[in-house]
RNA sequence: GGGGGGAUGCCCGAGUGGCUAAAGGGGGCAGACUGUAAAUCUGUUGGCGAUGCCUACAUUGGUUCGAAUCCAAUUCCCCCCA
């Protein structure tokens, strides 16, 4: 078994900040001595239960302490989705039913098992406690919480100072959050940067009801592809940890190249001291960023898949973006129904295709030059095309299709 | 309770009666260059088998030959005073 101060420096990488450092050395040594299990906390939003390696980040540390032998309770915020975190133009969510949860917690359960083990976690609903509570508890919850004290939150503050308006209800998002953690006497809550104010008010809550203080553990907010804004669903940037190897391999292979460090150090389990060699190479040059980048990109797909999967992921990449082939598999689009006298206008094809959302998009990806038939360029959005079975269509650099008759 | 300001395309934002499918920027998409990186340049960015037609400037109705632009009502938002 790994000493504490060795598990510690695990858990260590990557992270911004600990709050406190030694606290978490206490409670490590304390939960050895004793044999006991450390509850650590996460939160997540249930109304986008789709993973995502910038959540695998956050999951990853999770299994961490999961290996040293603690107990990791995600706590899916229905109840708290209903508020939505104050982020300036907040948007009050719709109440999620019983089903939806019920399914959302179903597709939860299926990704986070790619990341965490699941005999040490445990998955639970903030509506089960928040959602019985009556008036009187909440006067008496928010008794313990100043308001100078909800105000050092930093959006609120600037909104204040700003005249914008805020929203009584969005004053007890954070309540709500470090309530949860009183609830379940956490010892840990893990959560992005953006989560500094909330998990520290549950620490704050904690010792209000007479509870040992949880830990606050911070990671950075992984950025997405576009390397600029944080890694989300509904930006389009980011890589799904359930994605096809191939997929996941090529949109890595897209990030920018600043970006790689900090992948390499959230995202894949590459040695510190490997990464930093990593560095020093790309700056003195004795090494291609794109090297480096298939490099991250096949660790990444490694985790989630395999290294079978990697390797394979790489080969594909490098046939169709390196040597222009095309991809060894793609979807078909059966031409059967549009077409027309043993012919099919190019526009349709391309919306049966799924590779435009409209007419007017595929004319316009035609005439940009951007459609080809078996390497042959279709440039007239009014071409009516005798296809051939197995014909390769494609659109843009990325889009494929094999054409069945 | 009183007074004032506002709502425009994915986002920001110009436009105060016809020349407006709506300037400009961002973002997206496509092309060139390349390493599916960045930067740069170019084009494109409501729908429709399409030299035209349809739908669009919060909602509804009105004025007008003609409305994003004027009027009325409605909804929502913001500010100031109390």
């Amino acid at each position: 078994m790994l000493t504490v101060d060795e598990q510690f420096n695990i858990i260590k990488r990557g992270t911004v900040e600990i709050v406190p450092e030694e606290g978490l050395k206490a409670k490590l040594k304390d939960a050895q001595e004793k044999g006991k299990k450390l509850k650590i906390k996460l939160g997540l939003d249930p109304t986008a239960p789709y993973i995502h390696i910038g959540h695998g980040v956050v999951l990853r540390k999770m299994r961490q302490f999961q290996d040293f032998g603690h107990e990791v309770i995600i706590i899916i915020g229905d109840f708290t989705a209903s508020i939505g975190d104050p982020s300036g133009k907040t948007i009050t969510r719709p109440q999620l039913t019983a089903e939806e949860i019920a399914e959302n917690a179903k597709t939860y359960y299926d990704q986070y098992c790619l990341i965490l083990d699941p005999s040490k976690t445990r998955v639970v609903f903030n509506s089960e406690w928040l959602g019985k509570l009556s008036f009187a508890d909440v006067i008496r919850i928010v008794s313990k919480v100043t308001v100078a004290r909800i105000l050092e939150r930093d959006d609120f503050e600037t909104r204040l100072a700003e005249g914008r308006p805020i929203s009584m209800h969005e004053l007890m998002y954070p309540v709500c959050q470090a309530y949860d953690s009183v609830v379940l006497e956490s010892d840990v809550e893990v959560g992005g940067t953006d989560q500094k104010f909330n998990i520290l008010m549950g620490r704050d809550l904690q010792t209000q009801f007479g509870l040992e203080e949880q830990i606050g553990l911070f990671m950075p907010i992984l950025p997405g592809l576009d390397g600029v804004q944080k890694m989300s669903k509904s930006l389009g940037n980011y890589v799904g940890i359930t994605e096809e190897p191939k997929d996941m391999f090529g949109k890595l292979m897209s990030i920018p190249d600043e970006i790689m460090p900090s992948y390499f150090e959230l995202c894949t389990d590459v040695p510190l001291d490997e990464i930093e060699e990593i560095k020093k190479k790309l700056s003195d040059g004795s090494m291609h960023p794109m090297e480096a980048k298939k490099r991250l990109a096949r660790e990444i797909v490694t985790i989630y898949h395999s290294a079978d999967a990697a390797k394979e992921a790489q080969a594909e990449f490098e046939r169709v973006f390196s040597q222009h082939e095309v991809p060894a598999d793609m979807p078909e689009v059966g031409v059967a129904d549009i077409m027309e006298d043993g012919k099919v206008w190019i526009v349709k094809l391309l919306a049966a295709a799924n590779m435009a959302p409209s007419n007017s998009e595929a004319r316009r990806l035609v005439m940009q030059g951007g459609v080809t038939i078996d390497g042959e360029k279709i440039s007239d959005p009014k071409a009516n095309i005798e296809v051939k079975d197995g014909q390769v269509l494609r659109a843009g650099k990325l889009k494929f299709a094999r054409i069945k008759l």
